[in-house]
DNA sequence: ACCTTGATGATACGGTCGTACCACGAAGAG
DNA sequence: CTCTTCGTGGTACGACCGTATCATCAAGGT
């Protein structure tokens, strides 16, 4: 046999290339050809890894949310070991706002291929709509850990404040994305709830609530 | 001279024509023959009354958000004489909501050209950047207007909640469009943080306050 | 009556896009 | 050594798209 390539890795580098092309000109405007030459190859290698433009699309959704996601979780882990509820809370909605040049990419294709999926049902049963749904229940569950945990308001409904976070962060970001909000606004909007909704109560690593 | 014609009507119907075939087939995927087809005219005529199509999705959007605007203002009105302000904020942002075909439309193609004007400068000094802005600015009037009144919670800040409702709204609504929830649940998170601002109080109708 | 001018139709042109086709190089298997 | 097979390049094809060109019709003004 001839020299065997993983295929696996010229796949994400030439999805790389469709995310960073589509970044700068859209999802929309972007062609085989400007990926090809974006990744430094042929044309050709780009029908080769991914047989159709509709696949390339796939993947490179795919690849995008999960470069994301890795990315989130890293900021969360950045927020420090054992950090409090809300020091969690709000490392995962600032970690989606597109405050530099990554997350501004995210957000924009994100935001792209769930507007395509809207008239496109093969990319509507694509796998990127239960992502949303996961965030939410993660999110929903670290609310009633901070309600049992007295670092919450009992009152709030948990479910109901998480689906109100992520919906505001995902607009705030793209008031953002469209330049007509700056990222430190957005940011205050998102603290204005978080103190609202967790208690100032004590230091978030003490356990115990002085009543 | 020949037969005049209303320039004006023709280009509203021809931008009629723009926004039914961009509601159903997505505005990416929309041509000039399609744009005359669905209106019932020569791929000529099209050229004719926009001589290109960039200054065809220019008026489009245009139109888009001038129907939509007086759409909102006839819910608004629909929502009796002199309503309370909790009523009028609700039927503000419930109307923005994608519940029926032509507010479904509207989303849809208001968050295609948003995410297009990310992009596409051009598109990005189009006047529907401030539009965002004037709704911001009358929600946090009537917010404030119903905390002087003792309607609305005073120690809520109203622009900031303002923004939060309206932000909510959008991604609720972008949320109904791809499927993932149900209007109802999304008017019942708009419910839930109306409750949470304006008081209980007495009825929207009496302006004096019990205590 | 004629001529100017606005409105409309049919069609052609250049470009781009996704895809298909064909050919060649190179590396292990026999 | 040769042959099979993966990887790669170059290029052509057919379709579509936005735009331009040419021609025709119709309705007033003079």
């Amino acid at each position: 046999m001839p020299k065997r390539v993983d295929h696996e890795e010229r796949r994400a580098h030439i999805a790389e290339a469709l995310i960073q092309v589509a970044g700068r000109r859209g999802l929309h405007a972007v062609g085989m050809r400007d990926v090809a030459a974006e990744a430094g190859v042929s044309l050709r290698l780009v029908q080769y890894y991914f047989e159709t433009k509709e696949k390339l699309l796939f993947y490179g959704l795919r690849h995008l949310t999960d470069r994301f996601t890795a990315r989130v979780g890293a900021r969360v882990a950045a927020a420090g070991p054992d950090p409090g509820p809300r020091a969690t809370v709000e490392a995962l909605l600032l970690a989606s706002l597109p405050t530099d040049e990554e997350s501004r990419t995210f957000h924009l294709l994100y935001s792209s291929y769930a507007i395509l999926s809207v008239t496109d049902e093969a990319l509507a049963a694509q796998p990127f709509v239960d992502q949303p749904d996961a965030a939410e229940n993660a999110l929903t569950a670290l609310l009633e850990r901070a309600q049992e945990t007295g670092l919450a308001d009992r009152d709030a409904d948990a479910r109901t404040e998480a689906i109100s976070l992520l919906a505001m962060a995902a607009t705030l970001g793209t008031s953002v994305l469209v330049g007509q909000r700056t990222p430190q606004s957005a940011i205050a909007v998102l603290r204005y709830h978080l103190d609202r909704v967790f208690t100032p109560a004590a230091t978030p690593e003490r356990s115990a609530a002085p009543a």
